[in-house]
DNA sequence: CTTGATTATTTGTATGTACAAGTAGTAAAA
DNA sequence: TTTTACTACTTGTACATACAAATAATCAAG
């Protein structure tokens, strides 16, 4: 993903960067215009550009035939806005509350307040929440999981509006296609893709799996899982392939048919996360299917669920406080310097559990 | 000598002369930059500084390759302080999320917004958070899971000040007895009472139990097993009871010795909540002592965990997002009225599981 | 009817030029 | 010394051009 900060925005970050680190203090002279002009080889109404966003920021005040200097109240007007909001899909379990947990610790410590919504994976009402955001206009970030990343979603028309009042915004987990906003998320493909490879070693090479279909997440462990089942040439058939949304996820027990019929040749089974790992074992189980002696199970996330069973399950950990901490320092970062590219995927590795089998 | 005008500032006094008399509409689309460039003889530069000036005044709103809109700001007139601070102890996993979510829901719903931060149950934490809130003075109320509420609470002197500024506040789950502020929480007493009952009418007569030292909750529920088996002519023996501190809780295999020392006489096991009969099962399953077949556990607040394991634990429901509304609600009504008397608990039943076993 | 590519329209970024208007210091004049 | 006029420099206004990026409507292919 690739993001060109405009000129003017790099120069907005540049001079911010300059008042922060005290080379330029509140009440002295900036650099005239024509200065700045030939100091980054730009034309003068590129760096009026600049100079009018830091404006109506209130950091800096122009003077016609005087100059342009720094304000001294730009302390005093910060503090009022040392306000973070954060909006997930859920709180309630799984990597939710340990995700949440390591924004609020870093960003209390930076001074921060967090406010808090939560969508419950609903597009009205992320929108209601989005709306009160820019309406209050209150916070200096936003941290936000996404809605159903995988369908198209009605509200990027807010989150343009929100870029515009140069709100910083940082996705976590997924992200929206469409949107040019950094995000901090695990590489979900290299999820799929080590798993995968790992089930292989383990001398599966019939594979089934079960991906979530409405976010990206699911589509970017699916398109891991494909890559390393064809890098060994392996074909990936429709048959061994079980597409679930989140309703479904939530009771798998629903689709217990299809899953009993698609995976009864396989001998190993790759799941979008440890929920449906979870339930998937519990229908075996209700089954008489034994793991890992009948059919293996992999995963991801290694949350709780992981090893909370009979059956531990192999997975690959998920960052959680890690991931929540990096998205707040680098959303800390974004605030100070709009040119800042915050982007960031953590890398998984797989952990061996007893729910894979080793096929001689 | 007259002043002349700016033509860009004509054109901004224009269009302003256009949405107060109605003849452009909030939501409605505006004149592209073309049309004013030629419906005024002026260049497109000229008509973009004009709108740039509308649009720093939230008068407008530019959206790229679509046109350029008249806002609807009625809506930043109304809301500007309505936020509520929610402080709890933990938030990773048990009832903490869910019990979040349902506060969450209700202020949303009001037109509020949640801020909330998390004292990981330590004093320091717990003033930091509440020193932030009242120099920030933006909050209408305020929700508070108390830190070990069982032992002196050092920062009482934050919460007067609290109360002096007329900020309403409400304790769930627990509370500081020497601070006259109203709860909502479960019946601690009553589920130590009911539970202990039901232990008793299933045939049981040397149960022990295990409680939190340092919260009151642990108190309370101790005093409900207490009433309840004086009620029932039984003795409690000292060395029939266990208490753990948080840090114990959460690793309950560090007193596996004293565990089955204590209870070796017992045929049931009174816990204070889930996590610590989750910690009790695995102690007794790697020690080879069968539940219920051997000895029965019982537990509070039905979590998750009372009926993750292999073996489903009898616990008493914790009302979770009830609970959350509940206090969400009762502070509402406290900011419209503050002579409303919000305290409230919840009943709670017992649900039998299989970790009990009926004695003849 | 749906999907995908194309096209026209719209705003965003960037550069260049020219002159107007205000400021501050300097030099000349009273 | 004080005043005035000048001058160099600053920001403000205005115009022109070019291309990039996003959007929405249109049209053709399946």
């Amino acid at each position: 993903m690739e993001k060109t900060t405009p000129k003017y925005m790099e120069l907005v970050g540049w001079i911010n960067e300059q008042i922060e680190t005290k080379k330029l203090v509140p009440g002295q002279k900036m650099y005239s215009e024509n200065t700045l002009k030939d100091m980054f080889g730009v034309s003068r109404q590129t760096v009026r550009h600049a100079i009018g966003v830091l404006e109506n920021e209130g950091i800096i005040r122009r003077v016609q035939g005087s100059g342009t200097y720094i304000n001294d109240n730009r302390l005093a007007n910060l503090t009022k806005r040392m306000r973070v909001s954060v909006v997930t899909t859920y709180v309630d379990g799984y990597i939710f509350p340990r995700t949440i947990q390591g924004i609020e610790k870093v960003l209390l410590e930076a001074g921060y307040s967090v406010q808090i919504a939560f969508t419950n994976n609903q597009h009205g009402r992320e929108k209601t929440i989005l709306e009160d955001i820019i309406s209050r206009d209150e916070v200096s970030g936003l941290i936000v999981e996404p809605t159903k990343s995988g369908i198209p979603n009605p509200n990027l028309r807010l989150y343009q509006e929100i870029r515009k009042k140069r709100i910083p915004v940082i996705f976590i987990n997924s992200f929206y296609p469409q949107l040019k906003v950094p995000h901090v998320s695990i590489n979900d493909h290299m999820a799929g893709w080590k798993m995968t490879k790992y089930l292989l070693a383990m001398g599966h090479d019939r594979i089934g799996g079960i991906f979530k279909l409405d976010d990206g997440q699911g589509q970017a462990r699916f398109s891991g899982y494909m890559d390393a089942m064809m890098d060994a040439g392996l074909e990936v058939k429709d048959g061994q392939i079980i597409w679930v949304d989140t309703e479904e996820k939530q009771h798998l027990d629903k689709v217990t048919g299809k899953v009993l019929e698609r995976f009864r040749d396989c001998t190993a089974v790759f799941c979008y996360n440890d929920e449906v790992a979870f339930g998937l074992l519990d229908i075996f189980r209700k089954n008489g299917i034994r793991v890992p002696q009948d059919i293996s199970v992999a995963s991801v996330d290694d949350s709780e669920l992981a090893i909370l069973g009979e059956v531990p399950i192999a997975s690959t950990p998920h960052p959680m406080e890690r991931l929540g901490g990096k998205a707040a320092e680098n959303l800390l970062r974004m605030i100070k310097d709009p040119g800042f590219d915050a982007n960031y995927e953590f890398e998984v590795d797989v952990v061996p559990r007893r729910s894979v089998r080793k096929i001689k």
